[in-house]
Parts: C-alpha cells; structure tokens; sequence
DNA sequence: GTGAAAGCGCTAACAT
DNA sequence: ATGTTAGCGCTTTCAC
C-alpha cells in the first residue's frame, strides 16, 4: 500500500485538511506544523495521487495532443517542442496516434475525453459539418494544426499556398520549360482532411498561372508515384523539367528513383521539397526546399490552448513565416 | 457538467449500480435494461470517466515510457510499436522526455509515480545502487530496455558486445589497417549509464584483440569527433583506415565531413554505423551498419510488462537478434 | 490555525 | 435481477 495523506495526518497527528494545506502550501497553517509534515512527507517519500487530485479537482492538467504517428514530417520535433512547453505551464501531454485513419482518430479523440485532458491539439484527418458537431460536443477545447478543419476552429500552422506558390515562383525563375508536381492523391478530397496538400497544389497552380505556364504542368498524384514517373519521359532531348513535391519525403524518394537512372540533379532535373526535415542534412545533392518553424507550432498551440484554460482568453493566431531553402536541386 | 452514471441511472429509473453492470456488460441484469440503459448511454454521448475509474479500481491501465527523446536512433519507431502492443492488450501509453538528464529521468520517474502508471519501460541514464534503491521503492514494475541497469531488472536488448564484435570482424575480413572508432564520451562513465555505448566499445576491442591488432585502434571519443578526426591523416599515403562509429547518426555526421573533403567511400576511406535507422534509404552510397528490430524491442517490452501486470509472471527475455547489412561503405 | 465532512465519478461487496 | 453503500485519495467548504 502506497502512502496516502491520511497515513501522513495519522503520523503527525494532525487532520488530512491540515497535511493538504501544507503539502500545497496553502495559508491558514502555522510554520511549525507545516515544516513538520512536509519533513515526514519527505521521510516516508509520499507522492500524491494524480488520479485522485484530478477528480477531487476537475482538472488533470493535461494536454492531448493528436498525430499520425511520430515518424512523418518532422512530428518528432513538433512533439518534443510540444511537450516542453506544456510542461512550462504546468501541463502533461497525452499522445495518441490516428495513423491517418479518420475512424482511429475519432476513438483517439474519445480516449482522450475518457481521459479527461483540459485541452486537445489536433491535426486531423477528418472534416465536414458533421465530424465538427462531434468535436464540439466533447466539449473540450481543441487547437487544430498542420491541417485546417474550419474557421470556427483556432490554427496555427503557415499559409501553404502561398508557401508553395513562392516555391514554384523561384523554380520558374530558373528557367524550366516543364513542371511535375507529386503529391497524395487528391481524389480523397472528398473523404479525408487534406487541405494542405489542397493549398499547396493550388500554390502551385496559381504561380504557374500567373506566369502563362499553367498547361505545362503535370499532376501526379497515384500512389506508385515513382512508377508514374517512369511513364513520362525524363531522358533525351526533352523540356528541361522540374519536379516539385508536396513533402520532403516524396522528394526524397523520387531522389533515390533518379540517382538510380543515373540522371543528374539538378543538370538533368530539378526537384524541390517541402518541410525542411531534419534528415536532409545528410542527402546529397542538398534538397531545395521550404522551411517553416514546426517548434514554433507546437510552442503557439501549446500557448493557444494554455490561454484559453488557465486565462479564458482566446487570440488568433497569426500565420508562421517560412523561406525557401535554396539547396542544390533546382 | 458532463454526463455521469448517475445522471444514466436517474434517467432510466435504475441505481448507478445496474449502470454499471450495463455499461461493463458484468453478469447480474436482464436483457432488456441492460439494452435500454445503453441506449440511453448512447444517447446522452456518456463517456466513462477514466480518473474515477482509476481511482476506485486502483488501476489506470496506463504504461509509462521513459526516452531521451524522439529524435534520436528509432525512437519514433520503437514508441510507436510500443503504443501499438499496449492498446492491444488495453493499455494506454505515457510518453516522457529525459533529454539525457539524469536528474530529469529521476522527475519523469516520480511523474510517472504520480499519474499512478500500473508499469515503466525505462530507458535509463542513470545507475548504481542508489538509483536502483529509489526505483524499485516506487513499487511499481519497470522493464529496462536498451541500457541495462543490472541483472536485477528484466531488460530487453540486443547482445549489443557480440553484435559489434561481428561487425568489426567484417571489416577486419576486408583487409582494413587502421581503425577509428568514434563513440560519445565514455568518460561519462562513472555518472551516466552508458553500459550499451560501454559493450558497443568493449565488442570492437575484442575483435581487433582477437586478430592481433589491437595496436591499430583510435578511439575518437571528444564532443567534437568531426574535429578531431581532421587531425588524424586521412589522405595521402596512410594505412587503409575504417572508421567505426557507435551509431548511425555519428557515422552519417562524418560521412557529410568525409565528403567535404572530397574523400570517396569506401575507397579512400572505409565507414561502418550502427542501428540502421530509418532514413539510411535516403543516403548515398549506402551505410554500412548492423541492423536489429527496434520495434521488436517495443514488442516485447510490452508484453514482458503486461505478463507481470496481468499474469504475475515473469518470464526472462532473451536477447533479440541482429544482423549486419552490407551497404556499400565497407 | 485546525478539524470534520461532503463530495469528485466510478467500482464492488453486500443486501434485498 | 436490482438497489444500497462504502470506499478510492484528494480538495474544499464550513465550523470551531
């Protein structure tokens, strides 16, 4: 049996009310009694009992947050950032992971209520009217990141769109004829959350467009997208072409399926990523690419949701910045 | 206010009792109110709160995980296999960050303590009697996982001596001349626990021992190797020289350096890691390393756990296998 | 300054 | 088959 703030009160004599005024160090207790019960806390190594101030309090003083799972995009890193700044307010942070599946992430969502956590950071795979009713009644309050659910919901993440459109932009200025642009199917528009994979080949769109260059572009958006890549011609006396892809990762990929043609980046081809991950430091060629804070994400919802618990207020967050990484790919 | 048992038993006109065996489908009620009490359940969007659940069953059914972080070797990997197996058995998954502190470690421990995790998989930094005296009063089970403590706790790892011992072998059967291992400071080793960094260590010894060239070894163990192995002759007429690294992430730092200086791999220069993390694919040429299942590690982490939590047994975990790959810097 | 007691929401043992 | 009740460990209000 663990030690209980009874067993304390017991031992020094007092009542339980007394050893939590000390233990909290709350007024109305006399400096001798205090020092005494926190000196036989100490001696008998008692730790109180989440659980139970919890429930006694109506608060656990944690924080779900909602991913994928910690391998995609830099999630490590937003988690990590995550879970230092919470602890700066005070905060504990529950992980859960959806690994991208909508049905998974309403259960995550759920456990998390079980749980009782204070607040919830969310990027979600789900969307529309009804999935938001849902989350409005867990009556909880949710942060959204990385991926926009609607206006009525606080975000923080950067303007993908415009990110992708500067990215774009920088590519036509080096002068290519031809433009592919690789990115998960789009065709789950319908089903799944993915309006930033949205935003950005609607960047993407936008810069071409605007430069008359709209119809040289090439969407591949299958799953064997590598595959796809080797229907289109690539060698020989071709349009000079660029390879822009929604995420590092693809970038990455395709990288590998070039190398392995033996064609030349970016003399032969250009690619271009997105993110920043952290691996890049080690590819050669370095990969150009987009660069935006992910600790800064998780540091602002963290401070989003923290004001809204502990101060009831409610700002809007502004957009993050990003650059572009020149890198040796394009 | 958020719905209770009780708001469920006054609507359906029974006592918080007859909830309970509905919603737990426990023996002792009729078909038909247990159908009636969950629809009502149902209805009302009731979510069981898992605080008080906790505190009166004296379970939480909630795992705690101690890491550095989720950067570093596969973490990510082995957190994600880990919160996998323990929602299959019902469990929920803590995570907590040590950063390598051991000061930190010892918090994240109490932390754990004080959310009440029935079980701890541990990743430790620290050692020694002392530390080992403060865990074990925690009374709660703990299984350490890739850096042994003692033999007094279940530990699920590699043969982590044997794995480098094969390794080096490998190199040696190459015909290499000099060998350079880099590793982090093994002065730590009177205050942090790197017993697997120590193995690692001792494993390559003992290969070059065994084939009588223990003499050719440089041990590189300063924060900043990449410094360091600038001093060392690299170029020019020096003997074949392999430089061995603790860990992949060491062994990619110097490959960057090594390509720097527009030395080739593995003709000029020969570089072997360790872990075979996840983005090695990215990598060219690709890193020779030794390779193990880090989400087996999880695995059976869990189910070691579990089988104490559940079953009261306690079976020893042999190690788990390990396999050199190749790659093409060797 | 200190004590007593009523919860927090749920479980489980004991009645009926 | 169902109801009643005493906790689980802590917080908090109200007396003294």
């Amino acid at each position: 049996m663990r030690i209980t703030i009874k067993d304390i009160a017991e031992l020094c004599g007092v009542s339980v009310g007394t050893v939590d005024r000390a233990l909290n160090n709350r007024p109305g207790i006399s400096a001798k009694t205090k020092k005494k019960i926190l000196q036989i806390a100490e001696e008998m190594h008692y730790r109180p009992d989440h659980t139970a101030r919890s429930l006694a309090k109506g608060r656990t003083m944690t924080l779900g947050v909602i991913l994928f799972d910690v391998h995609n995009r830099s999630f490590a890193q937003l988690m990590n950032a995550i879970a230092d700044k919470a602890n700066e307010f005070g905060y504990f942070v529950d992980l859960v992971l959806t690994d991208k599946n909508q049905e998974n992430e309403l259960r995550c969502l759920e456990h998390l209520i079980t749980r009782k956590v204070d607040g919830i950071i969310l990027f979600t795979v789900n969307k529309g009217k009804e999935f938001e009713q849902f989350a409005k009644r867990l009556q909880t309050p949710i942060v959204t990141i990385c991926n926009r659910l609607s206006e009525d919901w606080n975000y923080v993440g950067i303007d993908d769109r415009q990110a992708m459109k500067d990215a774009v932009q920088y590519i036509i200025d080096k002068g290519y004829e031809r433009y592919i642009y690789i990115c998960p199917p789009l065709a789950f528009r319908g089903k799944s959350n993915i309006y930033t994979q949205e935003e950005r080949y609607e960047g993407c769109k936008e810069a071409l467009r605007e430069a008359g260059l709209e119809e040289r572009l090439i969407l591949i958006e299958e799953r064997n997208y590598i595959h796809a890549l080797d229907q289109i011609a690539l060698t020989g006396s071709v349009p000079r072409t660029a390879i822009i892809c929604s995420c590092d990762y693809y970038a990455l990929e395709v990288m590998n399926a070039l190398k392995a043609k033996g064609l030349r980046i970016p003399e032969d081809i250009g690619l271009m990523g997105f993110d920043n991950i952290d691996v890049l430091k080690y590819v050669t060629p370095p990969l150009t690419t987009v660069e935006y804070a992910v600790e800064e994400i998780g540091v602002k919802a963290v401070e989003c949701l923290v004001g809204i618990l502990d101060r009831q207020e409610e700002p809007a967050i502004p957009l993050l910045p990003y650059r572009i990484i020149p890198g040796a790919t394009i």
